[in-house]
DNA sequence: CCTTAACCTCAATATTACTTCAGGTTCATA
DNA sequence: TATGAACCTGAAGTAATATTGAGGTTAAGG
Protein backbone atom coordinates (compact mmCIF):
# COMPACT_ATOMS: atom_id res chain seq x y z
CA UNK A 1 0.00 0.00 0.00
CA UNK A 2 1.49 3.36 -1.16
CA UNK A 3 0.93 6.58 0.19
CA UNK A 4 0.16 9.70 -1.71
CA UNK A 5 1.95 12.05 -1.49
CA UNK A 6 -0.46 14.34 -0.44
CA UNK A 7 -0.75 11.93 2.22
CA UNK A 8 2.82 11.68 2.81
CA UNK A 9 3.52 15.82 3.08
CA UNK A 10 0.15 16.51 5.23
CA UNK A 11 0.93 18.07 8.37
CA UNK A 12 -0.38 16.20 11.53
CA UNK A 13 -2.84 17.80 14.11
CA UNK A 14 -1.26 17.47 17.78
CA UNK A 15 -3.92 14.32 18.32
CA UNK A 16 -2.49 12.52 16.01
CA UNK A 17 1.18 13.84 16.75
CA UNK A 18 -0.11 11.97 20.50
CA UNK A 19 -1.29 8.89 18.88
CA UNK A 20 2.03 8.28 17.02
CA UNK A 21 4.52 9.39 19.56
CA UNK A 22 2.63 7.63 22.27
CA UNK A 23 2.65 11.07 24.49
CA UNK A 24 0.31 12.82 25.38
CA UNK A 25 -1.16 15.64 23.83
CA UNK A 26 -0.89 17.84 27.41
CA UNK A 27 2.77 16.75 26.72
CA UNK A 28 3.35 18.22 23.70
CA UNK A 29 1.74 21.52 24.66
CA UNK A 30 4.24 21.22 27.66
CA UNK A 31 7.34 20.81 25.40
CA UNK A 32 6.20 23.33 23.06
CA UNK A 33 5.74 25.73 25.94
CA UNK A 34 9.77 24.62 26.99
CA UNK A 35 10.64 25.26 23.54
CA UNK A 36 11.36 21.25 22.92
CA UNK A 37 9.12 21.12 20.19
CA UNK A 38 7.68 24.17 17.98
CA UNK A 39 4.59 23.83 15.96
CA UNK A 40 2.68 26.41 13.13
CA UNK A 41 -0.84 27.05 13.39
CA UNK A 42 -3.41 27.02 10.76
CA UNK A 43 -5.69 29.96 10.26
CA UNK A 44 -7.96 28.40 12.89
CA UNK A 45 -5.31 28.72 15.67
CA UNK A 46 -4.69 24.91 15.77
CA UNK A 47 -0.72 23.82 15.75
CA UNK A 48 -0.11 21.82 13.07
CA UNK A 49 3.52 19.75 12.90
CA UNK A 50 5.60 18.70 10.13
CA UNK A 51 6.52 14.60 10.38
CA UNK A 52 9.89 16.00 12.01
CA UNK A 53 7.90 16.85 15.38
CA UNK A 54 7.87 13.03 15.86
CA UNK A 55 11.61 12.60 15.64
CA UNK A 56 12.02 15.12 17.92
CA UNK A 57 9.67 13.00 20.58
CA UNK A 58 11.42 10.08 19.79
CA UNK A 59 14.87 11.79 20.94
CA UNK A 60 13.17 13.56 23.90
CA UNK A 61 12.05 10.46 25.23
CA UNK A 62 15.66 8.71 24.73
CA UNK A 63 17.27 11.29 26.19
CA UNK A 64 15.03 11.31 29.29
CA UNK A 65 15.48 7.60 29.32
CA UNK A 66 19.18 8.18 30.06
CA UNK A 67 18.47 10.86 32.80
CA UNK A 68 19.53 14.25 31.01
CA UNK A 69 16.45 16.58 32.40
CA UNK A 70 14.58 18.23 30.16
CA UNK A 71 16.27 21.68 30.42
CA UNK A 72 19.62 19.94 29.03
CA UNK A 73 17.76 18.35 26.56
CA UNK A 74 15.86 21.21 25.11
CA UNK A 75 19.32 23.24 25.49
CA UNK A 76 20.86 20.59 23.64
CA UNK A 77 17.67 20.54 21.00
CA UNK A 78 18.51 24.48 20.74
CA UNK A 79 21.86 23.93 19.09
CA UNK A 80 20.28 22.23 16.19
CA UNK A 81 19.87 24.83 13.15
CA UNK A 82 16.32 26.18 13.24
CA UNK A 83 13.82 25.20 10.52
CA UNK A 84 15.51 22.62 8.80
CA UNK A 85 15.82 19.23 9.38
CA UNK A 86 19.13 18.58 11.88
CA UNK A 87 22.02 16.49 9.91
CA UNK A 88 23.76 13.39 10.75
CA UNK A 89 26.41 14.74 12.65
CA UNK A 90 24.01 17.06 14.82
CA UNK A 91 22.13 14.14 15.69
CA UNK A 92 25.75 12.28 16.62
CA UNK A 93 26.49 15.09 18.18
CA UNK A 94 23.88 14.97 20.50
CA UNK A 95 23.35 11.50 21.20
CA UNK A 96 27.29 11.28 21.63
CA UNK A 97 27.31 13.63 24.73
CA UNK A 98 24.35 11.60 26.19
CA UNK A 99 26.00 8.48 26.34
CA UNK A 100 29.23 9.76 28.11
CA UNK A 101 26.32 11.07 30.44
CA UNK A 102 24.88 8.11 30.37
CA UNK A 103 27.93 5.89 30.67
CA UNK A 104 28.40 8.15 34.46
CA UNK A 105 24.96 7.16 35.67
CA UNK A 106 25.82 3.31 34.49
CA UNK A 107 28.95 3.38 36.67
CA UNK A 108 27.98 5.28 39.76
CA UNK A 109 25.05 2.61 39.24
CA UNK A 110 27.29 -0.21 38.90
CA UNK A 111 30.32 1.13 41.83
CA UNK A 112 26.96 1.27 44.41
CA UNK A 113 26.14 -2.42 43.31
CA UNK A 114 29.51 -3.58 43.95
CA UNK A 115 29.49 -1.73 47.70
CA UNK A 116 25.71 -3.12 48.12
CA UNK A 117 27.17 -6.46 47.60
CA UNK A 118 29.90 -6.29 49.74
CA UNK A 119 27.81 -5.53 52.59
CA UNK A 120 25.55 -8.11 52.14
CA UNK A 121 28.52 -9.96 52.36
CA UNK A 122 29.91 -9.15 55.09
CA UNK A 123 26.95 -8.39 57.02
CA UNK A 124 28.07 -4.08 57.23
CA UNK A 125 24.29 -3.63 56.85
CA UNK A 126 24.02 -4.68 60.33
CA UNK A 127 24.45 -3.00 63.35
CA UNK A 128 25.80 -5.67 64.98
CA UNK A 129 28.44 -8.17 62.72
CA UNK A 130 30.12 -6.68 60.19
CA UNK A 131 33.47 -7.42 60.39
CA UNK A 132 34.96 -4.41 59.02
CA UNK A 133 32.90 -2.44 61.59
CA UNK A 134 32.39 -4.30 64.50
CA UNK A 135 32.38 -3.02 67.66
CA UNK A 136 30.46 0.10 66.37
CA UNK A 137 30.90 1.81 69.89
CA UNK A 138 34.68 1.45 69.94
CA UNK A 139 34.38 3.59 66.73
CA UNK A 140 33.37 6.41 67.34
CA UNK A 141 35.29 9.45 67.49
CA UNK A 142 38.41 8.17 65.99
CA UNK A 143 39.37 9.92 63.21
CA UNK A 144 39.93 7.92 60.29
CA UNK A 145 38.99 4.42 59.68
CA UNK A 146 37.21 1.97 57.88
CA UNK A 147 34.07 4.06 56.16
CA UNK A 148 31.88 2.01 54.12
CA UNK A 149 28.40 2.93 52.30
CA UNK A 150 28.70 6.55 52.88
CA UNK A 151 31.71 7.97 54.12
CA UNK A 152 29.67 11.16 56.44
CA UNK A 153 26.72 9.28 57.67
CA UNK A 154 28.68 6.47 58.57
CA UNK A 155 31.23 8.70 61.10
CA UNK A 156 29.43 7.03 64.08
CA UNK B 1 41.82 7.89 72.95
CA UNK B 2 38.96 6.04 74.97
CA UNK B 3 35.67 7.30 74.97
CA UNK B 4 33.88 7.36 78.67
CA UNK B 5 30.76 5.01 78.90
CA UNK B 6 28.91 8.22 79.68
CA UNK B 7 29.94 9.93 76.13
CA UNK B 8 29.49 6.01 74.47
CA UNK B 9 25.67 6.15 75.15
CA UNK B 10 24.26 10.10 75.34
CA UNK B 11 21.50 10.46 73.07
CA UNK B 12 22.29 12.87 69.93
CA UNK B 13 20.44 16.37 69.29
CA UNK B 14 19.25 16.72 65.78
CA UNK B 15 22.18 19.18 65.26
CA UNK B 16 24.51 16.20 65.95
CA UNK B 17 22.89 13.47 64.08
CA UNK B 18 23.05 16.67 61.39
CA UNK B 19 26.61 17.49 61.09
CA UNK B 20 27.25 14.10 61.35
CA UNK B 21 25.39 12.45 59.02
CA UNK B 22 25.60 14.44 56.16
CA UNK B 23 21.98 15.53 56.21
CA UNK B 24 20.08 18.86 57.17
CA UNK B 25 18.13 19.44 60.28
CA UNK B 26 15.17 20.32 58.04
CA UNK B 27 15.51 16.79 56.66
CA UNK B 28 15.96 15.08 59.44
CA UNK B 29 12.50 16.69 60.50
CA UNK B 30 11.31 15.83 56.84
CA UNK B 31 12.26 12.13 57.84
CA UNK B 32 10.72 11.77 61.09
CA UNK B 33 7.35 13.14 59.46
CA UNK B 34 7.59 10.47 56.71
CA UNK B 35 8.16 7.75 59.25
CA UNK B 36 11.67 7.16 57.96
CA UNK B 37 13.63 7.82 61.63
CA UNK B 38 12.31 7.97 65.52
CA UNK B 39 13.36 10.50 67.84
CA UNK B 40 12.45 11.19 71.65
CA UNK B 41 12.03 14.55 73.36
CA UNK B 42 13.84 15.65 76.26
CA UNK B 43 11.64 17.38 78.71
CA UNK B 44 12.28 20.76 76.64
CA UNK B 45 10.30 19.02 73.96
CA UNK B 46 13.92 18.81 71.86
CA UNK B 47 14.80 15.74 70.07
CA UNK B 48 17.36 13.36 71.47
CA UNK B 49 18.38 10.42 69.04
CA UNK B 50 19.83 7.18 69.82
CA UNK B 51 22.86 6.45 67.69
CA UNK B 52 21.28 4.19 65.57
CA UNK B 53 19.71 6.65 63.89
CA UNK B 54 23.11 7.33 61.51
CA UNK B 55 22.80 3.90 60.46
CA UNK B 56 19.67 4.27 59.48
CA UNK B 57 20.21 7.83 57.74
CA UNK B 58 22.94 5.41 55.71
CA UNK B 59 20.85 3.22 54.81
CA UNK B 60 18.17 5.78 53.41
CA UNK B 61 20.96 7.44 52.00
CA UNK B 62 22.13 4.14 49.94
CA UNK B 63 18.53 3.38 49.40
CA UNK B 64 18.06 6.29 47.52
CA UNK B 65 21.04 6.28 45.43
CA UNK B 66 19.81 3.02 44.24
CA UNK B 67 16.70 5.48 42.90
CA UNK B 68 14.11 3.63 45.46
CA UNK B 69 12.02 6.19 46.48
CA UNK B 70 11.40 7.29 49.93
CA UNK B 71 8.32 6.19 50.47
CA UNK B 72 9.44 2.90 49.15
CA UNK B 73 12.55 3.20 51.68
CA UNK B 74 9.93 3.75 54.21
CA UNK B 75 8.13 1.01 54.09
CA UNK B 76 10.85 -1.16 53.86
CA UNK B 77 12.13 0.33 57.41
CA UNK B 78 8.90 0.13 58.59
CA UNK B 79 8.86 -4.02 58.31
CA UNK B 80 11.98 -3.88 60.96
CA UNK B 81 11.25 -4.78 64.45
CA UNK B 82 9.81 -1.07 66.49
CA UNK B 83 12.54 -0.05 69.36
CA UNK B 84 15.60 -2.44 69.10
CA UNK B 85 18.29 -2.49 67.08
CA UNK B 86 17.71 -4.34 63.76
CA UNK B 87 19.23 -8.01 63.59
CA UNK B 88 21.57 -8.77 60.63
CA UNK B 89 18.55 -10.75 58.60
CA UNK B 90 16.91 -7.52 58.72
CA UNK B 91 19.60 -5.73 56.77
CA UNK B 92 20.09 -8.48 54.34
CA UNK B 93 16.87 -8.40 53.34
CA UNK B 94 16.29 -4.83 52.20
CA UNK B 95 19.44 -4.60 50.72
CA UNK B 96 18.73 -7.69 48.90
CA UNK B 97 15.66 -6.33 47.96
CA UNK B 98 17.08 -2.92 47.10
CA UNK B 99 19.97 -4.46 45.22
CA UNK B 100 17.34 -6.31 42.81
CA UNK B 101 16.06 -3.14 41.79
CA UNK B 102 19.46 -1.54 41.32
CA UNK B 103 20.10 -4.48 38.83
CA UNK B 104 17.22 -4.01 37.71
CA UNK B 105 17.67 -0.25 37.02
CA UNK B 106 21.49 -1.20 35.62
CA UNK B 107 20.43 -3.78 32.98
CA UNK B 108 17.61 -0.76 31.77
CA UNK B 109 20.37 1.38 31.20
CA UNK B 110 22.53 -0.44 29.58
CA UNK B 111 20.04 -1.73 27.36
CA UNK B 112 19.45 1.64 26.25
CA UNK B 113 23.37 2.33 25.69
CA UNK B 114 23.30 -0.55 23.88
CA UNK B 115 20.71 0.83 21.36
CA UNK B 116 22.43 4.49 21.35
CA UNK B 117 25.79 2.85 20.19
CA UNK B 118 23.82 0.90 17.36
CA UNK B 119 22.02 4.48 16.44
CA UNK B 120 25.16 6.29 16.81
CA UNK B 121 26.91 3.77 14.66
CA UNK B 122 24.53 3.55 12.24
CA UNK B 123 23.02 7.06 11.80
CA UNK B 124 19.60 6.25 12.87
CA UNK B 125 19.47 9.35 14.83
CA UNK B 126 19.70 11.02 11.97
CA UNK B 127 16.92 11.56 9.65
CA UNK B 128 18.32 11.48 6.79
CA UNK B 129 20.95 8.38 6.68
CA UNK B 130 20.04 5.66 8.60
CA UNK B 131 20.42 2.48 6.75
CA UNK B 132 17.90 0.48 8.30
CA UNK B 133 15.13 3.48 8.21
CA UNK B 134 16.01 5.39 5.30
CA UNK B 135 14.15 6.74 3.40
CA UNK B 136 11.66 7.92 6.50
CA UNK B 137 8.84 8.49 4.08
CA UNK B 138 8.59 5.46 3.08
CA UNK B 139 7.76 4.00 6.26
CA UNK B 140 4.65 5.80 6.85
CA UNK B 141 1.79 3.59 7.45
CA UNK B 142 3.22 0.51 6.77
CA UNK B 143 2.68 -1.75 9.60
CA UNK B 144 5.48 -3.69 11.35
CA UNK B 145 9.38 -2.73 10.20
CA UNK B 146 12.47 -1.59 11.63
CA UNK B 147 11.38 -0.01 14.82
CA UNK B 148 14.78 1.51 16.72
CA UNK B 149 14.87 3.18 19.95
CA UNK B 150 11.27 3.57 20.65
CA UNK B 151 8.48 1.74 19.29
CA UNK B 152 5.66 3.82 19.75
CA UNK B 153 7.40 7.29 18.88
CA UNK B 154 9.22 6.04 15.92
CA UNK B 155 6.19 4.77 14.08
CA UNK B 156 6.51 7.54 11.41
C1' DC C 1 -26.51 23.99 9.24
C1' DC C 2 -25.77 21.44 13.39
C1' DT C 3 -23.62 18.66 16.34
C1' DT C 4 -19.75 16.93 18.51
C1' DA C 5 -15.00 15.64 18.71
C1' DA C 6 -10.93 17.89 18.81
C1' DC C 7 -8.65 21.95 19.75
C1' DC C 8 -7.34 26.47 22.27
C1' DT C 9 -5.39 29.14 26.68
C1' DC C 10 -4.32 29.86 31.25
C1' DA C 11 -4.46 28.49 35.87
C1' DA C 12 -4.45 25.08 39.25
C1' DT C 13 -3.19 20.64 41.02
C1' DA C 14 -0.07 16.44 41.72
C1' DT C 15 4.29 14.21 43.12
C1' DT C 16 8.87 13.83 45.19
C1' DA C 17 12.04 15.55 48.15
C1' DC C 18 13.24 18.94 50.43
C1' DT C 19 14.24 24.09 52.10
C1' DT C 20 12.80 28.42 53.93
C1' DC C 21 10.23 31.33 56.85
C1' DA C 22 7.79 33.29 60.78
C1' DG C 23 7.13 33.40 65.32
C1' DG C 24 8.16 31.54 69.55
C1' DT C 25 10.95 28.30 73.21
C1' DT C 26 14.96 26.03 75.36
C1' DC C 27 19.79 25.24 76.36
C1' DA C 28 24.45 26.22 77.51
C1' DT C 29 27.65 29.27 79.21
C1' DA C 30 29.91 33.63 80.72
C1' DT D 1 20.83 35.36 85.15
C1' DA D 2 21.30 37.06 80.71
C1' DT D 3 22.27 36.22 76.07
C1' DG D 4 22.92 33.93 71.81
C1' DA D 5 22.93 29.49 69.61
C1' DA D 6 20.14 25.85 68.87
C1' DC D 7 15.69 24.14 68.89
C1' DC D 8 10.40 23.88 68.14
C1' DT D 9 5.96 23.92 64.88
C1' DG D 10 3.25 24.62 60.90
C1' DA D 11 2.86 26.68 56.61
C1' DA D 12 4.57 28.03 52.45
C1' DG D 13 8.01 27.89 48.75
C1' DT D 14 11.05 25.41 45.17
C1' DA D 15 12.13 22.54 41.18
C1' DA D 16 11.05 19.11 37.74
C1' DT D 17 7.61 16.98 34.98
C1' DA D 18 3.61 16.76 33.87
C1' DT D 19 -1.82 16.28 34.29
C1' DT D 20 -6.43 18.25 35.05
C1' DG D 21 -9.94 21.63 34.74
C1' DA D 22 -12.64 25.63 33.30
C1' DG D 23 -14.40 28.16 29.83
C1' DG D 24 -14.48 28.99 25.10
C1' DT D 25 -13.36 28.03 19.67
C1' DT D 26 -12.72 25.27 15.37
C1' DA D 27 -13.25 21.47 12.22
C1' DA D 28 -15.50 17.65 10.04
C1' DG D 29 -19.32 14.73 8.89
C1' DG D 30 -24.36 13.79 8.26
Amino acid sequence: MTIKPSERHRQLTVGEVAARSGVAVSTLHFYENKGLIQSERNRGNQRRYSREVLRRVAIIKVAQRTGIPLASIAEALSTLPQGRTPTAADWRRLSAGWKEDLDDRINKLIGLRDQLNTCIGCGCLSMQDCPLRNPWDELSEQGPGPRLLDPVADAD
